[in-house]
DNA sequence: AGCGTAAGCGGACCGTACCCCGCTTATATT
DNA sequence: AATATAAGCGGGGTACGGTCCGCTTACGCT
């Protein structure tokens, strides 16, 4: 095989890495997140230990695949959706519909999103990689003059958006309006973002 | 034994904690959090592992347990130390002064915070819950028209001050400049308070 | 079709967090 | 001082996350 090939994965392993996320979700659907162990998993797919953690590397990674079919969508929605959310609207109005778009996914996802979590990769996956460049450039957009101040702001509002939810326990309490637009985090998300968004002093 | 007394901590098992403690301190500094277990730490102190087991019920409690000394400190001087950081100041000030000095004493315990997180405790102990008392009620105080948007905007900012520095692990990057008050955290975290401070629409 | 090879697989193995429960001991009461 | 009792203690037991390494199998090449 010459090199640089791009390696693709092999049939077998394609179909397990499927029957072990189909398991993995039939099983979170019966007991929840806490009851799917590396051990149980294995033996319910009919596989070996050694093949589970193969694929995902860490009892995390098994929550942080199921989210990656989901949160691809959204990163589309994003990308190339239409505004304000997408490309198109002012920057202020982006960081406004992507904070309440983020927050309506991850209470979506909450029980995965905080499986997927340990204390290594304390953030869950890729997601919150994507949303700390989202707000980067957002922010670097509408505030241009913001200059040292623009990387310790990325991580305060990311934190301040993907936190309330991920690392609160409380929050259950204040998460249950769900009733459509009105999440009250998504309030003072545009709040917090507004404010930034007048240059100050 | 009538109902209702207090119940004080017996001799010996205040005089084990307190080896325990001085134990698992210095078994951090000679090794590292990471070296510390529960067997290590109980063989070392001579006590057995239900002991330590039973003084802080969970491996993430020892360092918590560590860290609360200091937080005793930290606390009065927020409580009733000299402004601004103390009472007696402007709330924008307090709140500033606050996050300041929060984000220097995450620093100075940085290895025990992160260690002192697990699975159920995401966020360390008393000390977070505190932060979000205090930046409520100052929050409150700066701004009384807020209303409804008040607690979302207490979680936020709380994940904001104390997320980038225990759950972002490219947080490494951005502490390095830890000289005097020039934390960039700090610089940011006042551009964050100042942008609420300021009624918005 | 046959072959070589690297990817995939399995499950035994290890270290550690956390549980349990019978024994010990400090302390209050008399 | 003797006693009762609840708190404290010890350390073996269990379950789980993660590692390792020899065997198996899919796949590309000829």
């Amino acid at each position: 095989m010459p090199f640089g090939r791009p390696r693709v994965e092999r049939a077998d392993a394609a179909r397990n890495r499927r029957h072990l996320l189909e398991t993995a979700r039939e099983m979170i659907a019966e007991h929840g997140t806490e009851k799917v162990t590396m051990d149980a998993l294995a033996e319910r797919a009919g596989l070996g230990k050694g093949t589970v953690f193969r694929r995902f590397g860490t009892r995390a990674g098994i929550f942080a695949a199921l989210i990656d079919d989901d949160e691809r969508r959204f990163q589309h929605a994003v990308l190339s959706g239409p505004p304000p959310l997408g490309p198109g609207a002012e920057p202020v109005q982006r960081l406004i519909a992507y904070g309440r778009a983020r927050i309506a996914f991850l209470l979506d996802h909450l029980a995965l999103a905080r499986a997927a979590m340990d204390r290594n990769r304390t953030l869950p996956a890729a997601g919150a990689t994507l949303s700390q460049l989202h707000i980067r450039m957002l922010l670097g957009q509408a505030r241009p003059d913001i200059g040292d101040e623009l990387d310790g702001l990325t991580l305060q509002l990311t934190a301040a958006l993907e936190g309330p939810l991920l690392y609160v326990p409380a929050m259950d309490a204040v998460e249950l309006p769900v009733s459509g637009d009105a999440l009250p985090l998504a309030e003072s998300w545009q709040v917090l973002v507004e404010g930034l968004a007048r240059p100050g002093r």
